[in-house]
DNA sequence: ATGGTTGTATAACAA
């Protein structure tokens, strides 16, 4: 089985290159963030001629999670389900071929000192109560999404000058920790020990790409299930050098399942 | 020296 992850920044903007790397990579779960529409206007059929399913999340202009899939999806859910909790699209799940798949936009958090860092703290918080409510670490099951923190000094290009910024505060990474000690692998760095990997390059930055000034910020997560039978995960880095690229680029593992 | 880009509700925006 092989899945994918994409922070697309607009899904009817990236379409084009979605569809050509889709029938070159052929994915059997692709999932997307940011697809910034409306589930009535997103360009189903698109993906369906090329035999996905599509599990939809998505509000108008901001946010939005989409799942494609080869299998069909059952048990859906959207959203955290709490009346209690903002209805802005950044989760969806699904259980595909014995999988529950789970695909978030984890919040960007703006500046550590606005409201939305202080909300993608709780955001975090409550996500890892949803995954303990509803979950157990011994089923087959995969988080991957947009996480919008890089966790350790090698999964930012310049780690003494970001450290306690937004994307790399301490905060952020005691509670990705908390939702990691759960049971899962970041299946990515389990594969490649080494620095000088990342999902994430601002397009702002003068030659930032070749420059390699990026950020690890996308990723796959397994329990050991699944975890145990990946054997392989990579991003790829031509999809951010195409032509009208994201500032994201795409992470696929690949499962023995 | 604090620049630069992209997508979108075209903005006193969000990323």
């Amino acid at each position: 089985m092989k899945v994918s992850t994409y922070n697309v920044a607009s899904v009817r903007a990236r379409l084009p290159l979605l569809l050509e790397w889709i029938a070159e990579n052929e994915p059997d779960i692709l999932s997307l963030q940011e697809t910034k529409v409306e589930d009535d206007k997103f360009p189903a059929s698109d993906f369906e001629d090329l035999g996905y399913h599509l599990t939809l999340h998505g509000q108008k202009s901001w946010n939005g999670v989409a799942i494609l899939s080869r299998g069909v999806p059952t048990k859906v859910i959207r959203g955290f389900e709490d009346d209690l909790w903002p209805s802005d699209a950044r989760l969806v799940a699904a259980e595909i071929d014995g999988v529950q798949i789970i695909n978030t936009y984890v919040p960007n958090g703006s500046s550590v000192t606005s409201d939305k860092f202080v909300y993608k703290l709780r955001w975090l918080e409550r996500f890892n109560r949803f995954l303990r409510e509803r979950f157990l670490p011994d089923q087959p099951l995969l988080w991957m999404g947009d996480i919008n923190i890089a966790p350790t000094p090698i999964d930012v290009y310049n780690s003494p000058r970001f450290y306690g910024g937004v994307g790399h505060h301490p905060e952020e990474m005691l509670r990705l920790s908390r939702i990691v000690e759960w049971g899962l692998t970041d299946v990515f760095r389990e594969h490649h020990p080494e620095k000088g990997f990342y999902t994430f390059w601002d397009f702002v930055l003068p030659k930032g790409v070749e420059r390699n000034l990026g950020w690890r910020i996308d990723h796959i997560y397994a329990t050991r299930p699944l975890a145990d039978v990946c054997s392989e995960c990579v991003i790829d880095k031509d999809a951010r050098q195409a032509e009208k690229p994201s500032d994201h680029t795409i992470v696929t593992a690949d499962f023995d399942w």
